[in-house]
DNA sequence: CTTGATCCTCCAGTCATTGGAGGATGTAGG
DNA sequence: CCTACATCCTCCAATGACTGGAGGATCAAG
């Protein structure tokens, strides 16, 4: 059979944490791993390349419980993929509305931050368009 | 003398929860509020202010910690207001990169948006794309 | 046989709030 | 004056997504 892994072996894998290895397990997002004689874990490649495609969603952005819904559609391969689709396009909302967010949070600090002339804080306008 | 204020008051003018109000008296962002005979906290013109300047810094996104240094500075006019701009500078900094870690994201997320070929899941190409 | 790495469980802390229980006080209408 | 009802108080627990540590067991190598 194929070499079985060990939670740090897992761990080193994907740049995860050990204990948030076992924290995915806890919430659900991971399979409840088997375990050695005194009690260990063991993984096999199914579950690196599950954790994998976890950390990946989570870099993307996607929060735990959308990773779960998506590991559940792709755990039952006979269902429509719109709601996979769905998933992604709504989350892609989300980021453009956040960039777009951020970009007026940023004219607006350009702003304050050009408005300081120098000298005491007394004089300087970045606590007042901080105020205002 | 001027109208005090309740903390309800200040929470209506503001747009904050009385809950979070408290909670910024306790970590020290409020001054701690006088208290009338039943105990009840009071306030005036300059903690309404006060806390104005901190949802709006909030707003902007500086942390708690930062909101303490700028009231910190605010609070001591007489101190060079080079530490207050670089303060917001390094914030400036910040919303730049995320903004730009999440354009690529943007991009990525586009691409696996795309994929979809419609169909069921075993065929979708997302979750590959996820998993990659 | 000992050392050091790795594993285990359980618990506390992070950040910035939010919400609720349980009780005291304030105000307006009848 | 009494009764609602709103608002206030303190204290505690929860959120999301981890992270870190205490205290102890187990494993591989030298």
């Amino acid at each position: 059979m194929s070499k079985m892994l060990m939670i740090g072996d897992l761990a080193a894998a994907t740049g995860t944490k050990v204990n948030t290895i076992r924290f995915y397990e806890e919430i659900g997002l991971m399979r409840r791993a088997a375990r050695t004689q005194s009690g260990r874990r063991t993984y096999g490649a199914g579950d690196l390349e599950r954790l994998r495609f976890i950390r990946h969603a989570r870099k993307l952005g996607f929060e735990t419980q959308e990773i779960r819904s998506l590991l559940a559609l792709g755990d039952d391969p006979e269902r429509p993929c719109d709601e996979v689709t769905q998933i992604a396009v709504r989350h892609l909302d989300d980021v453009n509305e956040k960039i777009a967010r951020l970009a007026l949070l940023r004219d607006e600090l350009e702003q304050i931050a050009r408005s300081c002339a120098g000298g005491l804080v007394s004089e300087c306008r970045i606590m007042d368009s901080l105020g205002a």
